[in-house]
DNA sequence: CTTTTCACAGTCGCGCGGATGGGA
DNA sequence: TCCCATCCGCGCGACTGTGAAAAG
């Protein structure tokens, strides 16, 4: 058990970091190894940091999972290139027809961000030297007021990331799935912030999917117009505000429909078949909302598991399915709802409505949380009986990774990425998801999904306005740790969130690797779990699994080798069903016969 | 043939209005 | 009895992916 161990945060040290990149080949062979570490060795994981910053020793991590995330080298240039030139970009830069530097007040802010032509394309004929992790100050913002932003639901990302994400575009607007959402630290808590959301084309290619996977095809449309940012509705507001809570963006819509002239400013422009990447800007303002002139404290902050691409219709079912799973508002098209909503309260998949009727709050109306290892397990832990089935549409093919990373490397929510490091625009799309490949995901896949796949909220979960974002102190220590196990019910494996404001702290920080916290949490978990809820995974579910198994919509591209039962996907899930949630010991990697309730149609 | 658009069914949040209960 | 707060049910609208039709 591990009390506060398995919740302080996931942070890891850069000497894990280096252990991670020697145990992790480099599965992206179009990327070059080198960029996608930073120099420095730290870990890029999460937490996107000015690399000036030295103070994210071990013992300033936070418990809430604030994990220093070093840009590990070349930084997107910003659209705004040449007015953000100065801000945190790091390496290389590409030029672009970037905003004009003249801003003056929030109508100008906004006027200036959202139009352009050709805005923020990030792609740029990227030249190694960017992977290098520069020394760029912050010119504006002063000795110790760099900002850090942590995705917060980073592992949901990744998940539709290995599998190459696509969001809808319609004429009246589509929200994101997953939305983006953060937490910022490192403000000044007195001075104002804009923040905003910046859509910028990825890479400089036309997209289409072709034999199950996404490829190039020609040249990007680059004379997109319309607007490409989105301006948190909270703007501006204070450093002490943003930091207070997460930072979601979720009523951000993508069109397609340059010529929407309603909501402009919650809807952003792009073109169908093309790969974006969202950027995160927090400018620091005057109290009214108006940048200095003279000034300008701009940062930027890219996620590459951020990236997409525009569709009008979603290609690959993997994709769909994803979004079905995790998607509340798509919870009608979930093909085991009705089980998963009728079943004995033990042995549901879901709680009902019911169980928290503000468990699923769509949008949180402020603040929201997500923990990053809670989340993760929402993440990993859908219906197992039709998720990743065995009858996948689209063969591993199409994801991103090799199927051997497809299985693990992504459970785990310290999922390394490479961050800028890439920067081939292609490279750079992709995450390295392979750090515990070996290590873990076999070891420490099945305890996450056996610990909580018959539990927790899944999908509804990922939408945090849960009761138990309140339940503040059952995170940061071991008494509350238990405090948790003892009160909250199963169904809800909620966390709260620590605040940022309150804890970027030095204290009450176990220093522990990070991977030693996963495993400790995991177990932690599946104990919590296993206690409360011993009918969650009886034989017929493994059979339900088989039954979904077959109940699943076929590939377009027909059967695949990949698909076999030797691939993965299904394996995994049907070795979680099988395995016995009381298990302490670790399950049978995948090189065992442990799936007998397989069937391969 | 590919891509886009549209109508559709299902789910859920929110707001409104009525019912209920407690206190003055 | 009146006032106020709370609870509950209903309807509307927002949102989702689906699937067929239309457009290119």
């Amino acid at each position: 058990m591990l009390g506060g161990e398995g919740e302080s945060s996931g942070y890891s040290s850069a000497k894990d970091a280096a252990d991670e990149k020697r145990a992790s080949p480099a599965v992206d062979g179009d990327e070059p190894a080198g960029n996608r570490y930073p120099e420095h060795g730290m870990p890029s994981d999460r937490f996107y940091i000015p690399s000036t910053i030295t103070k994210h020793s071990p013992e300033t991590a936070n418990p809430c999972s604030f994990i220093p995330y070093t840009p590990s080298g070349a930084v997107y240039p910003s659209s705004g290139a040449a007015r953000y030139s100065s801000t945190l970009h790091l390496g290389s830069v590409l030029p672009t027809a970037g905003y004009s530097s003249s801003a003056a007040g929030r109508s100008h802010f906004s006027a200036s961000y959202q139009h352009g032509q050709n805005l923020g394309c990030i792609y740029n004929p990227y030249t190694a030297s960017g992977s290098a992790l520069s020394s760029v100050a912050l010119p504006g913002t002063g000795p110790g007021m760099r900002a850090q932003v942590y995705l917060c639901n980073r592992p949901l990302w990744v998940k539709f990331h290995r599998h190459q994400t696509e969001m809808i575009i319609t004429k009246q607007g589509r929200r994101m799935f997953p939305f983006l959402s953060f937490n910022i630290a490192g403000l000044n808590v007195t001075a104002h912030y804009n923040v905003f959301v910046e859509v910028v084309l990825a890479d400089p290619n036309h997209w289409r999917f072709q034999g199950g996977k996404w490829v190039t095809c020609g040249k990007a449309d680059n004379n997109n117009q319309g607007n490409k940012v989105y301006i948190h509705p909270e703007s501006p507001n204070t450093g002490a505000h943003w930091m207070r809570q997460e930072i979601s963006f979720s009523k951000l819509k993508l069109t397609n429909n340059k010529g929407t002239n309603h909501n402009t400013s919650q809807m952003i422009v792009l073109q169908s078949l093309h790969k974006y990447q969202p950027r995160l800007h927090i400018v620091e303002v005057t109290e009214d909302g108006v940048e200095d002139n003279g000034d300008v404290k701009t940062q930027c902050f890219t996620f590459p598991e951020n990236q997409f691409i525009a569709v009008t219709a979603y290609q690959n079912t993997d994709i769909t399915q994803l979004k079905i799973d995790h998607n509340p508002f798509a919870k009608g098209f979930r093909d085991n709802y009705d089980s998963m909503y009728t079943a004995p309260e033990n042995d549901r998949l879901t709680p009902s409505p019911t169980d928290s009727p503000r468990a699923h709050q769509i949008v949180p109306g402020t603040r929201y949380t997500m923990q990053p290892l809670f989340q993760d397990q929402f993440v990993n832990n859908l219906p197992q009986n039709r998720f990743y089935n065995c009858e996948r549409a689209v063969p591993q093919t199409s994801s991103l990774l090799s199927p051997q990373t497809e299985d693990g490397a992504s459970q785990r929510w310290f999922v390394t990425s490479m961050q800028q490091g890439g920067n081939s625009s292609a490279s750079s799309s992709k995450l390295d998801l392979t750090p515990y490949e070996g290590e873990y995901s076999s070891s420490l896949l099945p305890y996450g999904i056996k610990s909580l796949s018959m539990q927790t909220t899944h999908a509804l979960s990922y939408y945090p306005d849960s009761p138990f974002t309140t339940m503040s102190a059952g995170w940061g220590s071991r008494a509350g740790y238990q405090t948790y196990q003892r009160k909250v019910p199963p169904s809800l494996p909620w966390s709260p969130r620590p605040s940022p404001t309150a804890g970027f702290p030095e204290e009450s920080v176990k220093v522990k690797p990070q991977v030693q916290d996963e495993v400790t949490g995991s177990e932690a978990l599946i104990s919590s779990w296993t206690e409360t809820q011993s009918s969650a995974l009886s034989p017929s579910k493994a059979d339900s699994f088989s039954i979904a198994c077959k109940r699943r919509r076929l590939s377009l591209n027909g059967p695949s080798s990949e698909d076999s039962p030797a691939n993965g996907k299904c394996e995994e899930l049907a070795a979680a069903t099988i395995s016995s949630p009381y298990s302490k010991e670790p399950p049978p990697t995948k090189s065992m016969s442990y799936y007998p309730f397989y069937t391969n149609p």
